[in-house]
Parts: structure tokens; sequence; C-alpha cells
DNA sequence: CCTTGACCTCAAGTGGACTTGAAGTGGCAC
DNA sequence: GTGCCACTTCAAGTCCACTTGAGGTCAAGG
């Protein structure tokens, strides 16, 4: 499999996936002159990653837990605080909708005159003090709808 | 009230308010000397900015809505679908903890042989064909513990 | 054989939200 | 009156996960 068959099986834009295997995050099994040939397992591998990124998890930490071998040793007390980190996480941002639409309907002249919204102001607050704030994926860009443009196949 | 005062009752950092007001997103009511002298309702002003960006707001979204005046119109519809981004966040956000918290505790030799685990892979890889991702507020480096460092008090 | 264009490398750019550093000003406690 | 240091400005740096561009290589189809 060349970069661009991984690429379209997977999703993944051929710039990323060599970004990945520079940060040692996947692997290719050989090249064909300069062309990295890749095994079937990557795409495993980077539905693997991709999972991590969605669970909140960095780059760098998913590179540890998935280490460079096989797949590895994922420290199970190391998931069981990601999820009470989601857990939280989940718990504002349904303060937030909850809040947010009744924002939507609240007859209140001012926004500040409703109790709700203070409420909710006050949740904001309280996220502030929170450094530990655990974060989502990322708001990507996406410059271009990701056109294939001329693979060869 | 002095940006040092301002950034004390607010817990927001100096630096941060010289960039709000560089934004337009709070102003200053004037100077003394060089010093900007911030009236009171800036505090309410910058626990509303923190509750856009909790809700997922960028600056720019929120220096729109929260407009340069007074409190401005905040678009009911704009909150209304961001409430419904939110609502399709928690849910993936909810699978996730969940699957963490399986993954976590189950007893399947590798994880890969869990099916539990694989329908986790799936929601993983199906938030990647979203690229409309919406996001939280960032997962901040937070350089020092923000010691206030001989504020003049 | 020769062109083509998909692949390669490496450096630099992007975006959002700030932070940091250098150099300068001036309010106020003494 | 004067020294200190909290404030000022402006430019540049940081972080993360990539993307983009320039310049180059080479496998394969015609």
């Amino acid at each position: 499999m060349d970069i661009a068959e991984a690429a379209k099986r997977s999703g993944v834009p051929a710039s990323t996936l060599r970004f990945y295997e520079e940060k040692g995050l996947i692997r290719s099994v050989g090249r064909q002159g300069l062309r990295r040939v890749f095994g079937p397992d990557v795409i495993e591998r980077l539905a693997l990653i991709a999972l991590g990124r969605s669970a909140g998890f960095s780059l760098d930490e998913i590179a540890v837990m998935y280490a460079p071998d096989g797949r590895p040793k994922i420290d199970r007390e190391r998931l069981a605080s990601k999820a009470e980190e989601l857990d939280s996480l989940i718990g504002r941002f349904t303060a937030m909708r909850d809040g947010l639409r009744h924002a939507a309907v609240c007859p209140a002249k001012s926004h500040l005159e409703c109790p709700s919204f203070k409420r909710l102001l006050r949740v904001a607050s309280a996220g502030l003090f929170e450094p530990k704030a655990p974060g989502v994926p990322a708001p990507r860009k996406m410059t271009a709808p990701r056109k294939p443009r001329g693979t060869k196949s």
C-alpha cells in the first residue's frame, strides 16, 4: 500500500501520515525507491490514533500509550482518569447546553436579568478556575474540501 | 480600578486584559497617566466572555455578540445552534467516556479483541468525518501557577 | 527512451489565544 | 524630590497539530 492508498483508506491526508511517521506514531514497512510502503495494519493503527485524539489525548500521550512496537500497555489508570475528565467536561457542557437553550427562548429583556443566565455565568466562571481543562481534538481549519486530486487510481 | 485590581477580581491575567481591550472585548473607562482605569462593570463583562468561551465561541464571535457599546443582541438562533453543537459533542463525549471506563476494566487480553473497544473505534472514526467539530476553550498551557507577584496591595 | 506526475525532504507557515521580553514612563510612598 | 516598581507599548515567542511550498527524485505508461 502506498501513501495515497493509505490516505484514501483511512481518510487521513498523506501529509498527516508523513507527519505521524516522523512523530513515531505509525511506521511504514519499507520503501519502494523513495516511496513509503505501508502494511495493512496501519489503518487500524490510525483508527486507534483517532480514538485517542477523540478522547482528548495529545499526540505525544498517544505515542507513549500505543508504543513503537506493536500495541502496547494502555495504562488502565490513565484511561479511567481520562474518563473522569471527560465526565466532568460533560457535566459542564450539559449545563452550558441547557443554559444556552434557555437563553435562546428566555423572555427577560436583558439576559443579565434572567436567573438562569446568571447561573450560567457562574458555571463559566467556575470553569475559569480549572486550568486543567481537558480539551477536545481541535476545531481544525480544513483549508479546502480535501479533494483527492488526481490520485493515480 | 487599575489593571491589577481587575485582574485580581476577575482572575484574568493583566496581559489578557490588555489583549482583550486591544481586541475590543472590553474597554477601560479612561487613564490615570499611562494606566488604564476600569469600571466595575468590566468584571461582569469578563464573566460574559468566559461564558462565551466555555460555550465554545471564539473571541471574534464573542466580540460580535457582546458588541462594543453596552450588552447587545445575543442572536438567539446562534445560541440554539451552539446548543445543538454542544449536544452532539456531549453525545460523542459520553460514548467516549463510557468506552474508556469499559476499557479500563475490560478483561480481554488485547483491547483489540474487545467488542466495546471496537465500537469505540467506530465512534472515533465517525468523528473523523466531521471537520466541523465544535471544540472547547483550549487546553491551555499555564506556564506557572500564576503568582500575583508583588501586586502593590 | 522520455515524459509525467505522484512521491520525496526539509523548512517555514497557519491559527487561536495568549504570554513574554525589552525598553520606557510615571504615580506614589518615603 | 526621588527612587522604585507597577504600569505602559510593541514585537516576538509559544503551543499543537498539521499544512504548504520549493525544489528534487524516480517508477511506470506510452
